[in-house]
DNA sequence: TCTTGACTTGGAGTCAACTCCAAGTGCTAT
DNA sequence: ATAGCACTTGGAGTTGACTCCAAGTCAAGA
């Protein structure tokens, strides 16, 4: 598959597909002889591996080290393991105060549904 | 209260708290007559509600449009209600993304903590 | 009064994560 | 075989959100 291809399929451009790749996000991509990239099925493993950590918003730094401990062996299974229960912590708690902004926003609109029916809004500050 | 105390209350810096006001984060704080900032109750709760935002990720842009139509007035009141729609509809996409993760994280975990036990990882391809 | 220390400002510097660019290479269709 | 286009690289530029700094001000205690 070509860096067009996954390109389009995942919505991101090929510049931060190759940025991916130079900062070792994901291993090496497969070349064609010419040295053009040509992704194979587990290279395109690791770009939606990478792409899923980037959208929760995990730093591309953690990527980076789990990608080094990977090509490292097998002896890092126990580390890979604890940088993911890490980062699983992480996520758990951002989703928290996502939760409790969401529940915020839900009580400000509810005000202002009623203030947008009387047009004035009463007593809260901001 | 001073600077020092709102950034200790809400564990943030002082550079963050003059950095959100400069921008428009935050109305103007109120000051004493020597120009020395001295948070009031309302002020207080702009702090607040910017750092609520903040931590989930929403962008110090938003809050800036916020503020700035709040001090424009109540006819900005359906303006308002919809920046706030915008962004809870942006805060439940993140937690669906977040949610994404938090899962696939939790299937890595659990085949990483069998491989612990038998020390080799099988099939996966990363 | 003089010093100390917390405050003020405007502006510059940093960091993460892209994003863009220039110069060069190589497949493909006419 | 040659024009055109997609690809390559290394490096520079951009953006958002701080973070730091220098120079100055002010209130309070020795």
């Amino acid at each position: 598959m070509t860096i067009k291809e996954v390109s389009e399929k995942h919505e991101i451009t090929q510049d931060t597909l190759r940025y991916y790749e130079r900062v070792g996000m994901i291993p090496p991509v497969t070349r064609t002889s010419g040295g053009i990239r040509n992704y194979s099925e587990e290279d395109l493993s690791w770009v939606e591996l990478a792409i899923c950590m980037r959208s929760a918003g995990l730093p591309v730094e953690m990527m980076i080290e789990y990608v080094r401990l990977f090509r490292e062996g097998d002896t890092t299974i126990p580390a890979r393991l604890q940088l993911l229960a890490d980062q699983r912590e992480i996520l758990l708690e951002q989703r928290k105060q996502i939760d409790a902004t969401i529940e915020r926003l839900n009580y400000k609109i509810s005000r202002y549904e009623i203030a947008v029916k009387t047009g004035k809004l009463t007593w809260e500050k901001c």
